[in-house]
DNA sequence: CGGCAAATTGACACATCTCAAAGCCTGTGG
DNA sequence: CCACAGGCTTTGAGATGTGTCAATTTGCCG
């Protein structure tokens, strides 16, 4: 069973690989798993010995509230290629849980293999990091858009991201995309109540700049959405270099 | 020039250290230089061959808005030890800057040097990558917290959070720290308005649970604070472990 | 057709922002 | 030692953004 392609792509987009890391990833065993919507594909534990890369499908990064089960805050969404939980890896574990959003299917790759990486390939290590500095790169440009924008605007900005992530990789092209969100969960994404949420949608749509049917999202003014929202795909680093 | 035993701490705190992995760290070619406040340390630059590390005070990444040249968004703070745009030795550079917060003084490390522990030292390698992703973990905290606290309590969690990072590396006890933050920048951390922080402050205060004059704030009330701001340390991976 | 979950709408309460003004601290020059 | 200036902090009042609760509509699936 390889590696997902789409990570191949992720990495080729912003540097180049050997041909001896290429045949290292492309011979990682790896298992494959099929979730439903809202299944808890890694669960809050500490003592995970394996990392997810998404194949198919979204995931997002849940986190409870101590004194508040039926609350939760999601503090990252996962497409295709990437590498969700590289950081339990490195770190003690997760402090949250990793869950489907829509039905998604992914990879899982043992530690051990990854602890391999570190010792032998330093070039294709420093690509593993580079991917959970994007991670954190993204989770700093959530907390500006979390600090400057109102929830149209906010709301915006996050539909840019994720329709330049799933670009990116392939998965979504000509503004069109699946974006299989309720918007309770919508809600615990943005910080706002899923009343306010549904303003937000309305008023894009009001706005003229996207259509939204189910999960399906077309973006009809990339232009206007894009300055609404301040999106600047710098922080994603799709420059490629050697790094 | 030896590197600050603060960030030994910060690692030893977490991890034990090889003889080998500590004679690399302390033979690292630094330079150092000081800040005063509002002073730029590291520019909104993409072609920077460096990385710096915190030695005294405290200092900030500030985000520039698109089209709002007056404000601005602070999202993360950086203790004494943190190695603070190491993840810029990675990335393609920063989308942001690095500014001194009160006065504050930094060692510089080559990014050749790094590299060349990424070839020799796999294990202080993963250490290095650990830093980059507490810091993650930090950026998501953030994120829960700004989704789910209101001011008082939003305010709350960050001075938890920040006396707990002085206290790993022994920069402060006894529930008194230095905090040397004008009320407007508190706002750009925490995404209010400098009237609603001061708001917030003055309820902190009013409830008994700290003291804060000018940049000494005394906690007077740890565990009041906590609660109210459901902090739970487990985020910033305190556990001593293997790497 | 019926039933359920999600999406949508309206009305009102609460949180936060903005603008304006007053009070406080600190450094400086007389 | 005092007077003053400037920046920061503090306070007040009204405008705007967002949350909550309740009810209705929509869409999917049995």
């Amino acid at each position: 069973m390889a590696i997902t392609e789409y990570f191949i792509r992720y990495l080729q987009r912003r540097d180049s690989l050997s041909e001896a890391d290429l045949q290292r990833l492309r011979a990682l065993k790896t298992e494959q798993a099929s979730y439903g919507p809202g299944d808890v594909i890694v669960p809050f534990d500490r003592t995970e010995s394996r990392s997810c890369m998404m194949l198919r499908g979204l995931s997002a990064r849940s986190h409870k509230l101590v004194g508040r089960p039926d609350d939760r805050v999601i503090t990252a969404l996962h497409v295709p290629g990437d590498f969700v939980d590289l950081h339990g890896f490195v770190l003690a574990g997760l402090e949250h849980a990793v869950i489907a959003v829509g039905s998604a299917e992914v990879e899982f790759i043992g530690h051990d293999q990854l602890t391999e990486i570190t010792e032998n390939f330093p070039h294709l290590t420093r690509l593993l990091w580079m991917a959970t500095l994007i991670d954190a790169a993204v989770h700093r440009q959530w907390l500006v858009a979390a600090a400057s924008l109102r929830s149209s605007a906010h709301l915006a900005h996050l539909l840019c991201e994720i329709y330049t992530r799933l670009n990116v990789v392939g998965a979504a092209a000509n503004g069109q995309f699946s974006l299989p969100l309720l918007q309770r969960e919508l809600a615990d994404i943005l910080g706002y109540s899923p009343i306010h949420v549904n303003r937000a949608v309305r008023d894009l749509r009001d706005r003229g700049l996207l259509r939204w049917s189910g999960a399906d999202v077309t973006i009809l003014d990339w232009r206007g959405l894009a300055t609404l929202a301040r999106f600047d795909a710098t922080y994603l680093d799709l420059e490629r270099r050697n790094r």
